[in-house]
DNA sequence: CATGAATGAGTTTTCATTCAT
DNA sequence: GATGAATGAAAACTCATTCAT
């Protein structure tokens, strides 16, 4: 059964084994590489547990002892990367409070391109394939955090419009997903041009 | 193999056959509509071929008939709207020659947004899931399109950011993929928030 | 598309994942102990992959499991009795060398009609069905073979005789392949007329 | 349902409908032809009813007006084929009695292969795939004219004999469909090897 | 823990044949 | 007679998941 953005719903709950010995965390580490890899180069659906296995060097049967399912595998890899993101958003807070929102715009533009160029396989995971209900849940928390972050700028914005932002500004960085289109602008320059109007807008007052 | 953005090729080359038959061309109409239905509420690797052609009250024989493979149907789909789009585009050149960079992206929003919110399928195909050398190839076409309405504003903008304007507002349009989430802005409140954006960056000089 | 003797090239490369287990071992002989009979007795084409496995008293997918195609299967299974010819017919030079052309080709009749009326299915598969490609292939080398053991007859053959006759000889066996029809002559009766109508050929001198 | 070599039995009885007007015997000569090459392009499994149709520049409909089965428009082809065949061979009675077994094998030599070479589709249809029943019926039919033929040889040659012949010529013309394999012998020079062989035979009393 | 064999429901696709116009 | 739309059973093949060793 496939479904890629499919809103099924009776799932098995078992969540994924943490593993205890260190041999086991290394498998799970090279299992959730191995999944990324392969869900990049074929997207979630056409992906398959047997090629994830192989990729890993592991056997089917050692995939499905850390991960129950094929969404959880996907669940598994995109909190890690989430978890990631966040702290790294957590530190931004400290570093950009009572600072201009077009200031923060700005370190916040640095700080996911360098995500995502670092983990693509975050874009794919939370923006367009897998598991809906996780995804929302995630991108739910990430909106949170930067509405948060936004909040705390000087002059104020008001709590409205950080939220927008905050949808906004991980939207701009979902243009990375166009992979290079001959004829087509560079990922770069339209990302230049987008932060610049980020910031203009940001500093007409919003 | 599931191929949704696969990056596969060789493809089997027997056309759609085109209906010759008042009856046949009735047919052709209702499975895309059933495709275009389908394809929206389960994505376009979840939709099966047999499920469109229930949904349409036809055998998957006449499914077949008219479209030898799933992706061939695919496509279909996207051209047809892909054409429509582009009329109305063309429509445009003549309202919007001469009239400035930020009345022509005003003009170019309410196109597309309408567009889009009549015929949603068109962003999962042209954006997320399918045949991406299909997809590629009538993305640039829509850019091609869009980048000649921008080049034709009075201030003249330069021949490249008319190029960056014709990937970044279809991009904003891509928006609305991410539907109804609790707690989220709404699409609507964040499509205006981008076209102030845009506006201002337009008339500050780009 | 169903191809018997089709021309067709470009193929799925998955190669036949070899059994590790002994439980394997033993399932991939009965699939193609299966595959043999119900490839006789319904020729290639019409025999079902569904209906292999039955017979194997294996399911579909443990049959895929180990032939990724049914090509794939049938060229297993003609290369497993192609090698087994071949070593007969390796076996066969010691013995035969310096012997004369007419004695060599009487144990070659006796060696090929042994081997065909223990593996009927060699011959539909090497003569009549399936890959042509692969069939050329492996026919070529058994032309090669019998074209060897000529080629050490004393008195010698010429090179392009014994060329001949190692498609000659083989030919001769596929007579096996029209089964009982009334009012026809035996099998047995047509080969020995032709043995002895070989015979005499080469004992005239060729 | 593909039935190559099937023995399958209930069959549909209605025969090929004999056309009427002028218009019609066209449509069935250009029917038969374009199944002729599309069998021989493709084998008989693979070649389809659409595409014979196709070929034809007839729509399938009309294919299934004058042949109400896939298997009765092989059968009308072979059976036209066989007939013209059976026509030859009658000729050649007259033209033979008397002579020498060689003497006729060498005729019958020449006029299997020129109707062969002409006809190639009739080795397929009679030899390899398609309605086993049928094929043996017409088999018959031909062992027993050519045996007719050898027995009025002169010397006698004994029905036996004149009945193995029978078998051993044409399934010496069968050689012809090995196609043009790399390295191989020319069919022709096998064929002439074969004549000769043959001819020995004959001459050193059979 | 590890492994790889086993499963079978589900998917795409084909094609001989029928039938309404 | 012609046509082409319609059908659906059946085929090849896939893959997430389970389980015995």
């Amino acid at each position: 059964m496939k479904m890629s953005s499919g809103k099924a719903s009776s799932e098995k709950q078992r969540a994924a084994r943490l593993p205890q010995r260190k041999r086991g965390r290394e498998r799970v580490a090279s299992l959730l590489a191995a999944a990324a890899s392969c869900f990049l180069d074929k997207g979630y659906d056409a992906a398959t547990m047997t090629e994830i296995a192989e990729r890993a060097g592991a056997s089917i049967g050692s995939l499905y002892l850390f991960f129950p399912t094929k969404q959880a595998l996907a669940r598994s890899l995109l909190s890690n990367l989430a978890d990631e993101l966040s702290g790294r958003l957590e530190a931004m807070k400290a570093a950009t409070a009572g600072r201009s929102a077009a200031a923060i715009a700005d370190a916040l533009f640095d700080a996911l391109n360098g995500f995502i160029a670092a983990n693509p396989v975050y874009s794919l995971l939370i923006d367009v394939t897998g598991d809906e209900r996780w995804r929302q849940v995630v991108r739910a928390q990430r909106r949170r955090q930067i509405a948060d972050l936004f909040a705390r700028a000087e002059p104020p914005l008001g709590a409205r419009q950080a939220q927008r932002l905050a949808v906004i500004v991980p939207h701009f960085m979902r243009i990375s997903l166009l992979q290079g289109e001959a004829g087509s602008p560079s990922r770069e320059a339209i990302l230049e041009e987008l932060r610049l109007m980020l910031r203009r807008h940001l500093e007409s007052g919003g």
